[in-house]
DNA sequence: TTTTGAGTTGTTCGA
DNA sequence: GTCGAACAACTCAAA
């Protein structure tokens, strides 16, 4: 009666899981399948407490799902993985590709570490639709700017969604530690599991898509699709996602937001080295501020900044663990090109709190703002915090809703609430720096790198 | 090889 | 208030 070992890591769920599919058929009619989750250190550390909450939740609803038979081992993959192998006399382990720079490496040497032993990984799948490294422009390179990417990316295409296996026969009887108890600093998580996320996505599809193009803009509309987490996890496969999907306009847009989440993924698995360094060289050379004592990056990350729409973002970051996609720009920016701080700052507190944190698009989404990235935006492109709060968040429904400080504001100056006549309040800070010295300022260094 | 068209998300200024 | 132009020059990708 062999048994095979589905090793689970960002794929928590059973539908569309090729994995599953591939374990499931190998152990047979008679067979058993060890679904295990290994608590990695090296992961688990960096996740920060939403992320790692939100993780657990979804561990404990897919052992909800499978009749609790989820096996959690928590030390070293490398010996986690072949000890539950031995343990179980399996000969092959199955898992889905991980094109992450730490998750590569990990899986080449668990795969090694198999073999020595007389045992394979097997890897089928992957988070992305396409994957990763699959789509080449015609002189065989990686593609470096999103619109041809995305249209390659299309041709490409990607197999239709498979349907959870019946009837598999999950393991029983082995050793299991606790999933760890986990208090997140956001007050409030999504809903956890494969369950939510199909919830979550039909939600989407039925009410918010028709409307997607423009109001996905309005963070106060709230709009977006909040799949976000479930993506990260793989509670939803986006294959599941993009089957959905027609061709009108706001179908498309979305279409193109899954895209961007497969190319930086792509861009990452060519170049791993952008997690920490500028995907354009020359633009490395760019001044930054090595600001310690005077601050302003504390302010910036405590929502304390005088800018209300700055300020919202970053309260909802740490509020909520999670960010409007247009407000990750505008604070972004803020850091960048009026605070003058090196992106990987920002990038690495957005990593600690986003509920979900994804290395490629977090760190490229950075890269493209700081104008190091790919399709960098060109430099004279630096967010006005005021003209986009009331470009996109008129009437300050949004930032009211994160910066009580500004409940009574005028509508009309809920974005600079240092012009209102009436005085600005009183436990609402002053802005940290002007906005119109420091673009000045970003253009300049800019032009000294040019003229290098 | 050379040429050509295009490139997520913006701001400011002046008419 | 609205609109178009300027903001540079470069790289990418395909013909």
């Amino acid at each position: 009666m062999p048994t095979t070992v589905l090793w689970l890591r960002r794929d928590l769920r059973l539908a569309d899981h090729p994995a599953l599919v591939e374990a499931h058929r190998a152990a047979g009619a008679g067979g058993e399948v060890v679904p295990l989750f290994c608590l990695d250190e090296r992961l688990w550390g960096p996740a920060g407490a939403n992320r790692r909450a939100f993780l657990v939740s979804c561990l404990r609803a897919l052992d909800e799902s499978i009749g609790r038979h989820l096996i959690v081992r928590t030390g070293d993959p490398l010996e986690v993985v072949a000890a539950v192998a031995a343990e179980v006399g399996a000969t092959q382990v199955f898992a889905e590709w991980d094109f992450g720079p730490y998750g590569n490496e990990r899986d080449e040497a668990v795969s090694r570490a198999l073999e020595q032993r007389g045992r394979a990984l097997v890897r089928a799948g992957s988070p992305y639709a396409v994957e990763p490294g699959a789509v080449l422009n015609g002189s065989g390179q990686p593609y470096k700017v999103f619109t041809p990417f995305s249209k390659a990316w299309l041709a490409h295409g990607w197999p239709s969604s498979i349907k959870a296996p019946a009837a598999v026969r999950w393991a029983s009887g082995l050793a299991t530690d606790e999933l760890p108890e986990v208090a997140a600093t956001a007050t409030t998580l999504p809903e956890p599991g494969e369950a939510a996320a199909k919830r979550v996505a039909r939600r989407f599809f039925d009410t918010d898509l028709a409307g997607y193009d423009e109001q996905r803009n309005a963070p106060g509309l709230d709009a977006t699709s909040r799949l976000s987490p479930y993506l990260k996890w793989g509670c939803i496969h986006p294959r599941q996602l993009l089957q959905e999907l027609g061709s009108s306009q706001a179908e498309r847009t979305f279409r193109s937001e899954l895209c961007w989440r497969e190319f930086y993924a792509d861009v990452l698995h060519h170049r791993p080295e952008t997690v920490r360094h500028a995907f354009n060289p020359a633009m490395a050379a760019m001044e930054v501020d090595h600001r310690g004592t005077d601050g302003v990056f504390e302010a910036w990350c405590q929502g304390r900044t005088g800018y209300p729409i700055v300020d919202a973002g970053m309260r909802q970051l740490v509020g909520e663990g999670w960010v409007h996609n247009r407000v990750r720009m505008l604070t972004a920016s803020f850091l960048v090109k009026d605070l003058h701080l090196d992106w990987t700052r920002g990038a690495r507190f957005f990593m600690k709190h986003l509920v979900d944190g994804d290395l490629a698009s977090n760190q490229h989404g950075w890269q493209w703002v700081a104008g190091t990235g790919t399709d960098a935006s060109p430099y004279f492109r630096i967010f006005n915090p005021v003209t986009q709060g009331e470009r996109f968040d008129r009437g300050g429904t949004y930032v009211r809703r994160w910066v009580p400080e500004l409940a009574a504001v005028n509508d009309k100056y809920v974005h600079h609430p240092w012009d209102d006549p009436a005085g600005a309040p009183t436990a609402y800070p002053a802005p940290i720096v002007d906005h119109a010295e420091e673009r000045e300022e970003s253009l300049r260094r800019y032009a000294a790198v040019r003229g290098r």
